[in-house]
DNA sequence: ATGGATTGTTTCGCTACCGTATCATTGTTG
DNA sequence: CAACAATGATACGGTAGCGAAACAATCCAT
């Protein structure tokens, strides 16, 4: 609990880019779970409405962290997928647990 | 990490009531760190404006979160105070995580 | 091939957040 | 007491989020 607090608290301090819970919470799953996600799962996953997950996506998207594809095999899915960009804040943000988690433990 | 996610996802799925990562962070503080909490204070500890926390009082006092009171010893300051509804809110959260945390290690 | 189902996007009206600037109230200092 | 400083709240214009509903594109079944 108080990880989660001293590390929410540099999240909002250094605030990279400043995201919702539920982008926050999009962003991890698509990173943290096998793919293809497409809008819909992710919409069904989070339990949140499909335009939410276009917006999330649009933002972003704009934002380097997440790309959009067409399905090939199905061209009325959209296949998202990660980018450089996504696995970089990520990666900051598990070193901001793992920092915080050391210093919690001393 | 993943119990990041799952918790996060948990989190957005109940949607108790949907807090910004700003709110959440401050919810964690104001119940974490040992009073007195004012507005400069805990504008100063999050890196944001004055405005942001009057207005995330405001917002999550409504939900019954968190109490301002004035300090009778400084009217000009007002004292933040934690209530029950914000006790059994961080209290969720807590069992979130343990719960999550305890499948994850299955 | 045409009617229906499925997928993702867009539009609509609304609400909530943001930072800057300003305000009212209260304290402090000369 | 007057001028100044400090605190929290409010006003303002702008941005971005929300769900419901409508939409375009694509697939599928007949």
């Amino acid at each position: 609990m108080h990880l989660w607090h001293s590390a929410m608290l540099r999240l909002v301090q250094s605030e990279a880019p400043d995201l919702t819970l539920r982008q926050l919470s999009l962003l991890l799953h698509i990173y943290l779970v096998p793919p293809p996600h497409t809008v819909r799962g992710l919409a069904a996953t989070l339990g949140v409405t499909k335009p939410v997950i276009t917006r999330a996506l649009d933002s972003m998207g704009a934002l380097g962290l997440v790309r959009r594809i067409r399905d090939d095999r199905d061209r009325r899915n959209v296949i998202i997928q990660r980018t450089v960009g996504g696995a970089l804040y990520l990666e900051k943000l598990g070193d901001i647990i793992i920092e915080e988690g050391r210093e919690l433990a001393l």
